[in-house]
Parts: structure tokens; sequence; C-alpha cells
DNA sequence: GCGACAG
DNA sequence: ATCTTGTCGC
């Protein structure tokens, strides 16, 4: 398979993408996150269920596999969408939204990460990344809650969000099923006292805490 | 050719 | 993403 192939099948199921207003009252949210071990070719994801009302983290499950491709900018889901789907299909709580560590539309073809996963489970998906991928903003004002809009090809695709005072933004888009505006909302109302969003948070300690046992 | 480049 | 100790700040 070569990147020409990868890009005609990210192009032919973008189409499937659907953007709209996120408007239920949602209560539980899975966030996905996946590690790595330095010397090794496994990769470990983990899908963890968060409790919006009572802020607490209702379950845990993860899946260890091997890679199979490369990290390549703009091909990142290739590399982490089997492994995270293995662990999201061990979660037996029902969810109404996935936090993805990644794009989803800020993508050189609007279909990173976040928009192949939601588009694969059919579920609507919210792409949190701490760094740019594509775009030009504005920076945001520092005072959490603040943020700019992300431009690509003359085309909105996301935001540049301040979770914290005083912290880099977060770069959120939508991935599947949710729309720009409801995107940013849902990961402000997340945020507590940290940078990133509890879910996403949660999930990348436990991703850390997977890999240091398998490590002994 | 040069710079940019999620995790 | 990974490795790695101390250290600065709230």
């Amino acid at each position: 398979m070569e990147l020409k192939d990868l890009v005609n099948l990210q192009n032919a199921l973008k189409e499937r993408i659907v953007l709209s207003p996120f408007e239920k009252d949602y209560k539980l949210v899975l966030a996905v996150d996946s590690s790595y071990l330095k010397g090794e070719d496994r990769i470990i994801s983990v899908a963890i269920i968060y409790n919006k009302l009572d802020k607490i983290v209702v379950e845990k499950q993860f899946n260890i596999g091997k890679i199979s491709f490369p990290y390549i900018p703009g091909f990142l889901s290739f590399r982490e969408i089997d492994n995270t789907i293995s662990a999201i299909n061990k979660i037996k709580t029902n969810y109404d939204l996935i936090i993805v560590d990644g794009q989803g539309i800020a993508h050189p073809r609007n279909f990173g990460f976040a928009s192949h996963l939601g588009v694969l489970v059919n579920k609507p998906t919210i792409g949190c990344a701490k760094s740019k991928l594509i775009g030009e903003f504005v920076e945001p004002e520092d005072y959490k809650g603040a943020f700019s809009y992300l431009y690509y090809n003359s085309l909105k695709v996301g935001a540049v969000v301040r979770t914290k005072k005083g912290v880099k933004p977060l770069f959120i888009s939508p991935g599947h099923m949710v729309d720009i505006d409801s995107s940013v909302k849902i990961i402000i109302e997340l945020t507590e006292k940290y940078r990133q969003p509890e879910p996403i948070r949660v999930a990348h300690s436990f991703a850390e805490e997977v890999k240091k046992a398998w490590k002994r």
C-alpha cells in the first residue's frame, strides 16, 4: 500500500463525515490515547470512560498490538486506528462521544485521526491536538476559554483554544457528527485545572501506567 | 528548492 | 511518540 492509495482512501472516506451541532446533553465521554516502548514494535492503546456529571472515570480498557505503520504527518490514523478500535471494543459502558488525541478535519485532506475514527465507529468525535498540523490562526488571548478559529484553504477547520491561563493553546477540530463551536464548548466544559480536558488527561496517564507495567 | 510537519 | 533528573512556580 503506497501513500497515494492511502490518500485516495482518505478522500473517499471523508465523504461520510457529517458536521452538525452537538445538542444532546451528554454524560459519558470516551477518550483514547496510545503510547509506545522505545525499542519495541508494539503500540499500547487505551480507552477510558469519563462521567462528566460526577467527574469520575467509570471504565478503563487497553489493548497491546504490533506497530504496522510508521508515523508520517498526515497519516497518523493508519498507525493508531486499528489498535485503538481494539481497545474501544473492550469497553462495556455505552457512551455519547469520543475525544481523540489528534486532529479532526484540521488536516491536509480534512480527514485526521478523529474523523477517521468517527466514521469507522459511527460515533461523534472531537480532535484535541497539542500542536498544529496545518492552518493559520491568530494567537488567542491569555485567559481560560479564549479562542480563535483555525483556517486552511480559506476554510474554517477548527479552533485554537486556551484551556488554561499561561499555557499553550490546544488545537480543536471536529472529527464527525459535531461542529466547530460544539467541539470548543465541550472541550472547555471538560477542562478542569489542567491544560488537557480530563478525559484525555486520564487516558494519557493510564497509557503511561500500562506501559510501565509492561516493561517489568 | 525551502520550510512545515498531529502522535 | 520516546528517554530522563532536577528544578522552578503556584
